[in-house]
DNA sequence: ATCGGTAAAAGTGTCGACACTTTGAGAGCA
DNA sequence: TGCTCTCAAAGTGTCGACACTTTTACCGAT
C-alpha cells in the first residue's frame, strides 16, 4: 500500500476545499462540480469525490437528491440546532477538563480573555472564541467527542463568515456578556467545579441563540 | 446526474458492510481489502471505497497507517469516551424532547419498557434498550444531534455483539438497575421537567460504564 | 529446524473512459 | 416579446487499468 492516509491527494483536497469553505472563498449555495475542482487542484476526479464525501459528512457541503453538490447553508433554526449540539458536546467537555486541568491552562485562557477584551474587529474575536472553545474540548481528553466536536466547529466557522460578509463592523465593541461568560466559565474550571463549568459552558452557548439567528 | 445519491451501490455497499458488522458477522480486526469486497459484492472498487470513507467516519473501521483497513475494535478506554459522548447527546435530547413529548410517546416507551422486564435474553434486551434511547434522541428533534448521534449508536452496538460473542448468555436476567432507571427517565419526561429528564438519562449512561469495560 | 533473503502476490492511490441523466441554451412558433 | 420544445453541453456513477508499495510465501543457506 502507497504513502500514509494524511498525505494523499484526497486528503489535500478535503483540507483545502474546507479552508476555502470557512474562509468564506466558497460561496454558500456554489455548486462544486468535480470536473472543474479536479481541474483547479490537478488532480483527477477520484481524490474530489473523496473530499466530498468528507466534507458532507462534516456538514460543510450538501448533496442535492438530483445528485449535485452545493456549499451549504444554515438556516436560522439549523444554527440553533447545531449550537444546541454544542452546548451538549461542549458542557460534557468542560465537565471532563477537571480531570486534567493545570495552572497553565488556566493561565492559557486567562491570556485569551484579555485579548478578548482587547479585540477591534469581529474576525478577530471570533478566532479567539473559537480558541477557548478548542482548548475546553481538547482538554475533555475524549476523543469521541472531540470528534464529534470537529463539525460542528466547522459549521459554526462558516456561518461566521457569512455574517461578516452581511454586516460591514464598523461600529464593533466586544460584548461584555461574552466576556462575562468566559470569566465565568474559566472560574469554575479553576476552582475545580465540573457540575459547575458543565453549566456556565452550556449557558453561554444557548444564550447566543438570541443573535445566532 | 444520475439516480438519488440514496439508491446507488456506494450506499447499499455502506449499509451492507455496515450491517455485517454490527451484527458480528464481520470480526473485530478483520482485515477489508476492496478488491475482495468488490468480487463479494458484484462492483468495482469505486463504491467500496466511498462506502469505507463513510464507515471509517463513523467509527467502525479504521485506516492503518499502511493504508489497510480493518473492522475496528472497541478498548475499555474507548467505550468509556463513548458512553460519555453518548450522555453528552442524549442528555441534551432528553431536555429537548419534553417540547414535543405526546401520550403517544409515553405509551411507546412504557410497552417497551414492559417487554423489557419479559426479555429472557441479551440480546432482545440490548435491542430494546436502544429503540428505547433512538424514541428519545429523535423525539429531541435536532437534526445536527441526531447526526451526532448515529456513529455512536451503531460504536455501541458493535461493541454489544462482541459482548454476545464472549459470555454465553445462560444465567439471563434483566438487570433491576438499567429497568428502574428507564422508568425513572419515561417518568420526568412524561412529567415535563427537562432538567430532571436530562439529568436521568446522563445518569443511567454513565452509570453502565462499570459493567461496559 | 531456523533464519534470512528474494520474488511473487495482493493491495492502495490515482487516472481516464463510458453510459446515462439532468441542465439549460437556443431555435421555432404563437 | 414570450413560451415550448429540442438538442447539445455538462455532470455523476461506475468501471477497468496502471504504477508503486507492502505483505507474504517460498527457497536456500547455515
Amino acid at each position: 500500500m502507497p504513502r500514509p492516509r494524511a498525505a494523499n491527494q484526497a486528503t489535500a483536497a478535503h483540507l483545502r476545499l474546507r479552508r476555502e469553505i470557512v474562509s468564506g472563498r466558497l460561496q454558500q449555495g456554489s455548486a462544486l462540480g468535480e470536473p472543474g475542482l479536479a481541474r483547479r487542484y490537478g488532480t483527477s476526479r477520484a481524490p474530489i469525490r473523496e473530499a466530498l464525501i468528507a466534507l458532507e459528512r462534516e456538514g460543510l457541503v450538501r448533496f442535492e437528491k438530483t445528485g449535485r453538490t452545493r456549499v451549504r447553508s444554515f438556516s436560522g433554526s439549523e444554527m440553533r440546532e447545531i449550537m444546541e449540539a454544542r452546548a451538549a458536546i461542549e458542557g460534557m467537555a468542560a465537565r471532563l477538563a477537571n480531570r486534567l486541568w493545570t495552572e497553565e491552562d488556566t493561565v492559557a485562557l486567562e491570556k485569551n480573555i484579555a485579548a478578548q477584551e482587547r479585540a477591534t474587529d469581529l474576525a478577530a474575536l471570533s478566532r479567539l472564541d473559537i480558541d477557548l472553545h478548542h482548548h475546553v474540548v481538547t482538554r475533555g481528553d475524549n476523543a469521541s467527542l472531540i470528534r464529534l466536536w470537529e463539525p460542528l466547529r466547522w459549521q459554526w466557522e462558516a456561518h461566521l463568515v457569512e455574517i461578516y460578509r452581511r454586516q460591514s463592523g464598523d461600529d464593533f465593541v466586544p460584548e461584555k456578556e461574552t466576556i462575562r461568560a468566559h470569566r465565568h466559565l474559566l472560574k469554575a474550571l479553576a476552582e475545580g467545579t465540573p457540575a459547575e463549568a458543565s453549566e456556565a459552558m452550556m449557558n453561554h452557548i444557548l444564550f447566543n441563540l438570541r443573535w445566532a439567528r
